[in-house]
RNA sequence: GGGAGCAUAGCUCAGCCGGUUCAGAGCAUCUGCCUUACAAGCAGAGGGUCACAGGUUCGAAUCCUGUUGCUCCCA
């Protein structure tokens, strides 16, 4: 049968993945073997995957097919997050197209449509990784807010409560008026805006004209204002002690407070102080006991309490203000300035702090033993420089806000009783029995009726924190088999971004639930970027389509190109040519195959000398780089583990090995040849194929005819001994025909000319001839001499120390010969220089090690030995 | 404003404990080749004061200090 000289990955990646489903061969269930386990950081079902989570499953999958090849119990749980800000805002989007209001359904219609919308992308995204050939357990998938998850959520939700841990209170929160819910710390993100500093002029109570200027960048809240602040020691202002200002355009008056806090080089040194709306304002209307004027509503428009404005958008009236400033002659000047502004993460709105009643969890505690466990590197992170990061967030961390203003979520399970008490319980009715229970007077009776669910739902993040535990169901039922089996899993892969908001939190709640870490390693890819270092997104347009991508390469050169090119942590910069290396480089196996495919077996030829000690050398190198590849991995160092293997199959098994023992043109190879190299292509694509499982899983039925066994279930294949000195001996040849081969492409010798090489040496001595009838081989050579003289007319090259010859026909232009030679004379003499100078450092050879001393008098003798032999080439060249 | 990290070939990076596996890899570039597995290929070649300035040392890409430039995190 005719092999095609492409190989097609679209034929054969949609037949061995349903092979592999129809035969359950990802499938795990707890025996006696040892778990290998990784849960998939879910992807939001807000969308579609992109490149970073091709880049990330690819990585996970690699590693559980190959701890399935080394005969582990490999478990890998797929799922799905519900990312309740971001869905929500999606399926309001996709609401309002179809011209429905949010506002004009109920919570249970509402829910409907974004269960429907969870439906149908959850299921998208499913397939995208299936496309990629992840091999997760789909029977285990989950979601975060299927019935298990759900329940597992207020669980822990209603446990931390009674344990004190969670509670409800008014905070200053970062709250985003576009979504209009609050959101945590780690959702703002900061960038830099140009803005403009305005400088305000506020008249002092009881003067006709005196003021202080205050310095600001948002003017619209100066209604707000509840004190002016200035540095205690400021001279410029002590005179103010006592007296009240009046706040520009209302004449409200407020007082001056003095506070270290104050920053006397900023501005004017004098701080308006609106402790409704900014954080640090707020900070010192707690210390000052300040009143509080929230001037905002909601939705970032302003509120009665503003008495101007109301009902307008804030930045609206940022502008309105101004000019009403600049006309009651209040606005000192205008600056250019640059500050950092805070945006919401999901919806990109400028987030306004706002008081708000929210809950939060208190961490402190439990950051503490979080911290521990990273530290002495009972989780180990990977690269180890992310420790850093984790232990400063930990260290300096607040409290969670884990209520949002939303519908799609997790519910908070709190209920209020008319008087505005409430009750933490799992249903209604429970709910309704602790607060008969806690009702003093039994005469005040209330109904179930009366209590009223709190509104909110709770921070996705919320449920994130357990998925280790809980998609094991392990808090509704802590001794289940699964997650004694399973827990703590091994590997964790994801993006170093959501180190706090996940990975740290994970962490907290394994030890709080398990008592346990909840993985040991966690493996922080970077990010895909475009090739001007840009973030994928979609707004750029800049990100490739993953299933189209998989569609034109194949899977298995996606995988490859992807993971080339990333080292851990690294960045990668994206660019179709790392996947086109991955096609090329599958397309070379795939003819590596054809090759050893067409060849006949002549079971009457003997193994050639060549052949054999081929076979020796490859099986050397090969045992060699398992070595190495192990410890790649041991290391976490994926991208160098993919790049030795892609070095062993292409360098040393495609363009050594193989054109080492491939037989002349439609002539047979010998039997132990042939199985030998079987038995290594065997061994290479076991290797391959945690990184490439579909042109592996091909190849291996290929060259096996064989039905129903998959190269998923075949193990590893395992190092054995390195001849060292045969690899060594090798290391020489390489040299020698890649020098002559060199020769042959200067002097325009073609191909198929045969040529003679002569290696000066004096009879049975120098280079060894284990491998003579290779070089012949491999530079179609007449001959390999050995001889102690130099032969006439020929062309000369050095290989270490050894001179070689090739005798040429045609005339030798002796000019070009010398000037080659003598520049090679010209470094070696420069190299000597060097070496000498250290040999000749008297406190070099007495503080230096033996070891170093020697090796540089060894390096002395090589360079001395080839100048001799360049100086006698260059001789008898010009005699 | 506080903290962390990075700077090595045109690009992306590797270089652990200072010393021939020290100046490397892949890609890109250039030159020959459609040589019977593969042009998605083969054979060659060029290319770097290891950001800059000091210091420690017999010896520094590697350790220390400073400078510059970039990145990330936190407020």
């Amino acid at each position: 049968m005719e092999i095609a000289s492409k190989y097609d990955p679209s034929s054969v990646e949609e037949k061995w993945y349903s092979f592999w489903i129809r035969n359950k061969m990802f499938r795990s269930i707890p025996d006696n073997r040892e778990p290998y386990c990784i849960v998939i950081p879910p992807p939001n079902v807000t969308g579609v995957l992109h490149m970073g989570h091709m880049l990330n499953n690819t990585i996970q999958d690699i590693l559980v097919r190959r701890a399935r090849m080394l005969g582990k119990n490999a478990c890998w749980v797929p799922g799905t997050d519900h990312a309740s800000i971001a869905t929500e805002a999606k399926v309001v989007g996709k609401l309002r197209e179809q011209g429905i209001d949010k506002a004009s359904l109920s919570r249970e219609e509402f829910l409907k449509h974004a269960w429907e919308w969870k439906e149908k992308h959850g299921g998208i995204i499913l397939e995208q990784l299936k496309k990629l050939g992840a091999s997760c357990d789909w029977d285990r998938t989950c979601f975060t807010m299927d019935e298990a998850r759900y329940e597992s959520v207020i669980e822990v939700f209603i446990d931390l409560y009674n344990k004190g841990l969670i509670y409800r209170g008014a905070r200053m929160i970062n709250w985003d008026p576009k979504a209009l819910t609050a959101v945590s710390d780690e959702e703002v993100i900061y960038k830099e805006v140009h803005s403009r500093l305005f400088y305000v002029r506020y008249r002092v109570e009881g003067t006709n004209d005196e003021w202080i200027t205050i310095a600001t960048t948002r003017p619209e809240t100066i209604l707000g204002d509840t004190a002016i602040c200035v540095h205690p020691e400021d001279v410029r202002y002590s005179h103010l002690k006592g007296k009240k200002i009046l706040v520009p355009l209302i004449n409200r008056p407020i007082p001056v407070i003095f506070d270290e806090y104050v920053d006397r080089e900023f501005g004017t040194g004098a701080l308006k102080v609106t402790p409704a709306h900014d954080i640090n304002d707020y900070k010192l209307g707690l210390k000052y006991k300040l009143e509080v004027i929230d001037t905002f509503d909601a939705d970032g428009t302003l509120s009665p309490a503003a008495q101007l404005y109301v009902g307008e958008d804030r930045f609206k009236v940022r502008t309105r203000i101004v000019k009403d400033l600049e006309a009651a002659g209040q606005i000192v000047k205008i600056e250019e300035y640059t500050n950092k502004v805070g945006y919401s993460e999901r919806t990109d709105e400028v987030i306004e702090p706002r008081i708000s009643v929210q809950w939060f969890m208190k961490m402190k505690e439990l950051a503490k033993p979080a911290l521990e466990v990273v530290e002495n590197e009972e989780v180990r992170f990977h690269p180890a420089k992310y420790k850093n990061m984790y232990r400063h967030w930990l260290e300096n961390i607040n409290d969670w806000c884990l209520s949002r203003q939303l519908l799609w979520g997790h519910r908070i399970p709190a209920w209020y009783l008319p008087d505005g008490s409430f009750i933490v319980a799992r249903t209604k009715e429970e709910a309704f029995e602790l607060a008969q229970a806690r009702i003093p007077d039994p005469g005040s009776h209330i109904t179930i009726n009366d209590l009223r669910q709190d509104e909110d739902v709770m921070d996705t993040w919320f449920s994130s924190w357990l998925w280790p535990i809980s998609v094991f169901d392990g808090i509704r039922k802590p001794e289940n088999p699964d997650i004694n089996y399973y827990y703590p899993t091994i590997d964790l892969v994801t993006a170093p971004e959501i180190i706090f908001f996940w990975v740290a939190r994970m962490i907290m709640a394994g030890l709080e639930y398990r008592k346990e870490i909840p993985f040991k390693n966690v493996y922080f890819t970077g990010i895909v970027r475009d090739k001007q270092g840009r973030k994928m997104s979609k707004s750029l347009g800049n990100s490739p389509e993953p299933i189209e991508l998989i569609g034109k390469y194949g899977a298995d050169a996606v995988r490859m190109g992807m993971l080339l090119c990333s080292p851990a942590g690294n960045d990668l910069l994206y660019d179709d040519n790392l996947v086109e290396q991955g096609r090329n480089f599958c397309n070379k196996v795939w003819n590596a195959m054809r090759l050893v495919k067409g060849w006949s077996v002549d079971p009457a030829l003997d193994q050639p000398n060549s052949n054999h000690i081929s076979v020796e050398w490859f099986t050397s190198v090969l045992n060699s780089a398992l070595t190495d590849i192990n410890e790649q991995f041991n290391r976490y160092r994926l991208s160098e583990a993919l790049r030795d293997v892609y070095k062993l199959v292409w360098d040393d098994f495609c363009a050594w090995y193989l054109e080492m023992i491939k037989p002349a043109y439609q002539q047979p190879i010998d039997r132990v040849t042939y199985d030998a190299t079987l038995d290594f292509f065997e061994k290479l694509i076991r290797l391959m194929h945690p990184f490439m499982p579909f042109l592996t899983e091909e190849i291996y039925h290929v060259l096996h005819n064989s039905g129903e066994d998959s190269i998923m279930q075949a193990s590893l294949p395992l190092a054995g001994a390195t001849n060292e000195s045969l690899v060594k001996e090798f290391e020489f040849i390489r040299e020698l025909v890649i020098s002559a081969r060199s020769i042959r492409s200067e002097k325009n010798i073609p191909l198929k000319e045969q040529i003679t090489v002569v290696i000066r040496s004096e009879k049975d001595k120098g280079a060894s001839s284990h491998f003579d009838d290779v070089v012949v081989k491999l530079c179609n050579l007449k001959e390999l001499q050995y001889s102690p003289d130099k032969p006439e007319g020929s062309v000369s090259f050095i290989v270490g120390t050894t001179e070689c010859f090739i005798p040429l026909v045609l005339s030798i232009n002796a000019e070009e010969e010398i000037a080659r030679l003598e520049e090679e004379m010209k470094y070696q003499q420069g190299f000597l220089v060097m070496v000498m100078k250290k040999l000749d450092n008297a406190s070099f050879v007495n503080n230096a090690p033996a070891k170093v001393v020697e090796a540089e008098k060894k390096k002395q003798a090589d360079a001395e030995a080839r100048i001799s032999v360049l100086t006698e080439q260059i001789r008898s060249i010009g005699k």
